[in-house]
DNA sequence: TCTCCATCGTTGGTAATCCCAACAATAATG
DNA sequence: CATTATTGTTGGGATTACCAACGATGGAGA
């Protein structure tokens, strides 16, 4: 027997004789798949990747900042956290240079041809993502967003 | 500047400085991520996997399949669900012969020590289902599934 | 029947993502 | 001054989702 709390139908398309079930977070995780290449395919079409878009947001959005600063905003690993500020600069969409007033830890800034690269790829974006959320009105979108919130802030470590 | 539509609050901790922004899909990931992983963790304590979980919830809804079946059902590529049979059957919980009717496919099949696997990590999962979404109410994770799920449907390949 | 094509299971491998451990340099703390 | 913490960096491991190719088998049509 298939318990009607854990268990989730996947999907309705008709032409799938019966419908697929699995459990709530497996429903959870598959769509996130789905969202995540569809938006993913946005920026790995302008040569770019998921990280590389949030460090470009982030620093856009906060101005310069250290790599474990980024690591914190982005919930970055160092690790990668350092490849992807690799390479950013190699493309001289950011410059890294070594704080003056901490020599541990690196200055990262935007350079003019990063702001240009963040607004392509924020525009191809935008259009990814309104193509994947289509099916839902505004307020569900909004709604979706607020509930994911709650649980992510549920979940997420103490920090 | 920020992007109202795009970018949406990840984290509302107090005790992180500035609040972390993110794409709408980002946060969808991230929170796919932790809800994975909190319940993942309910079944590999047990030694199981999520997939394992998946066929094995598969075919105690549906009854002995052929493997390709189990892959249309669980969205399992060929090579992954292979794998899956073989931890499966080395456990015990299923039987895989070739099906008389047609020798190309396998009759895969639950034991009866495969329904008690099941019915033990159905347990396990369904309490750390219901810790990771304690913070939403009856009504918000309906909602939240069904919103997943039209998500879903929508941008399921048209297969 | 014979030929082509599709399906199935199987093997092997690739790429992306997430995560961890250790190290040197530097700063902060007592 | 001694100890501890932070930062960047390197290297690697684990998981997951894929993909390609192969032999075996079945089905469809000439």
């Amino acid at each position: 027997m298939i318990d009607g709390r854990l268990l989730v139908e996947i999907t309705n398309q008709a032409d799938k004789a019966p419908a697929l079930q699995a459990i709530g977070s497996r429903l959870l995780g598959q769509t996130a798949l789905l969202v995540g290449r569809a938006t993913g395919e946005a920026l790995t079409g302008a040569g770019s990747h998921r990280h590389q878009y949030a460090v470009l947001a982030t620093l856009d959005a906060f101005g310069a900042s250290s790599q474990a600063e980024l690591c914190r905003r982005t919930d970055l690993d160092r690790s990668d956290m350092n490849m992807v500020i690799n390479a950013l600069e190699t493309e001289g969409a950011v410059t890294r240079k070594t704080d003056p007033d901490n020599r541990r830890q690196n200055v990262v800034e935007l350079t003019r041809k990063g702001r240009t690269l963040y607004a392509l790829l924020s525009e191809r974006l935008t259009k990814a993502h309104d193509r994947a959320l289509a099916p839902l009105a505004a307020k569900e979108r909004t709604e979706l967003f607020r509930l994911l919130r709650k649980l992510h802030d549920h979940l997420a470590p103490i920090s």
